[in-house]
DNA sequence: GGAAATCTGTAACATTGGTTACAAATCAGC
DNA sequence: GCTGATTTGTAACCAATGTTACAGATTTCC
């Protein structure tokens, strides 16, 4: 049970001590299941009645059309859980396909084992209670990002974020590509939009650099 | 506590007798507090560190950017919890402006109450995890709906929706202006597309009256 | 039943972002 | 430092949606 020493780091079992959360996985029943880089773990739509929790390697759920265009969400590593949100209520599909990003090990707990972990230790009970909510929370945060904002919106959103310490001064972590994928839109769009935002003197963009000159024009993109 | 009468009809007192939840009342905290027709509830922004039950008239939840749009997300009447997933958590901040339609009376718990219940009561805390779980599910839809799918393909999701008996006549229950509203575009666009799918054949547009004409051609438009 | 308010249809034009394509720049591995 | 692969910059053109405006239709209220 070497598991329960990357489960202690988990948020769903934040404050239950080693050897409480021992007696627990003793008293219910899990699986534990393996997956290969590049295999799909859940296809968005099936049915979510176990909560699964990464024990080893990572995962990436994402939304995808019927065209197949596909929209990244986000990443999933050792000690998270998959879908907290979905395990309960009415609907119970996952809403994303989830796939390995490499090598993957998953802790599969029925919904019934579950509800009985929760009776059995009021420490799970909450934590799982603020892990759904923080889920919504990051969903509705995402909706506010996607439905409100003009790429020019995104992107300002975007580098201010990136841009915590205040400095002026940001490097980009990643591609053009990947954050275009990110915001859901073409990649010469999101070219385009920072290359008008450096003509516009509003950012100094050279590469991965961009150095912020205008904050308060970048500002007033948001919710735009 | 003509309260009690309202409030066990509501999802989150689902199977606790009257009695009983006189009795979870007589233990906890709590206020009700009263709304004039358009007054403010709550700002986007604001703490969230209470439950809000309806009691009387109904309020609705509004995102809205800094340029002031407005994007409907819902009406919440009687009996029913705000902002259910934002009492726990991390960012416990309404992402919406919630205003009264009517008057309005609402039933305020502290969140202290709130976890007080549920440790009292088993039915309280599974009702919540599942009304939180809705939520999420509630907006994760919105969020697919809203970052996929063009504007036809919004209308044939909804038109296909609001067909449920198949028969292929819809009476729209709301105005293009609450219809493009809900959508999160402009009203003539809807009205545009509204015709095209009318030109093309699709549909049969009258009014508020609606006839699927072509129901594989409509479904096509899904997703895209 | 008539006036005022609301809703609907439609057109012209502006803006945003998508698509495709290609060349220049940069990077990774040798 | 060279070579092939990836990333970036940019342009031309297209499609979808927004904006504004106005006239006709419908509903609501007296």
């Amino acid at each position: 049970m070497e598991k329960v020493k990357l489960l202690v780091q988990s948020t769903l079992f934040r404050n239950i001590e080693e050897g409480e959360l021992y007696a627990l996985f003793e008293k219910v029943h899990y699986q534990v299941r393996s997956y290969l880089p590049g295999e799909v773990v859940v296809y968005s739509g099936d049915e979510c009645n176990e909560l699964q929790i990464v024990l080893m390697g990572s995962v990436r759920g994402e939304m995808m059309d019927m065209a197949g265009r596909v929209l990244k969400i986000e990443d999933i590593g050792v000690s998270r859980p998959l879908a907290v949100a979905f395990l309960f209520g009415q609907n119970n599909r996952y809403p994303v396909t989830v796939t390995a990003n490499d090598q993957v090990r998953l802790m599969v707990l029925p919904r019934a084992s579950v509800i009985q972990m929760m009776q059995l230790n009021v420490s799970f009970l909450t934590n799982f209670m603020n892990d759904v909510s923080n889920r919504a929370q990051f969903i509705s945060g995402k909706l506010k990002f996607l439905s409100f904002q003009s790429l020019k919106g995104k992107l300002a959103h975007y580098l201010l974020e990136q841009d915590q310490q205040g400095q002026g001064r940001i490097v980009l972590s990643k591609t053009q590509e990947q954050l275009a994928d990110l915001f859901g839109v073409a990649r010469p769009s999101l070219g385009r939009v920072l290359r008008d935002l450096h003509n516009e003197g509003v950012i100094s963009a050279t590469g991965k650099h961009i150095v912020i000159k205008d904050r308060a024009a970048l500002q007033s993109y948001l919710g735009k």
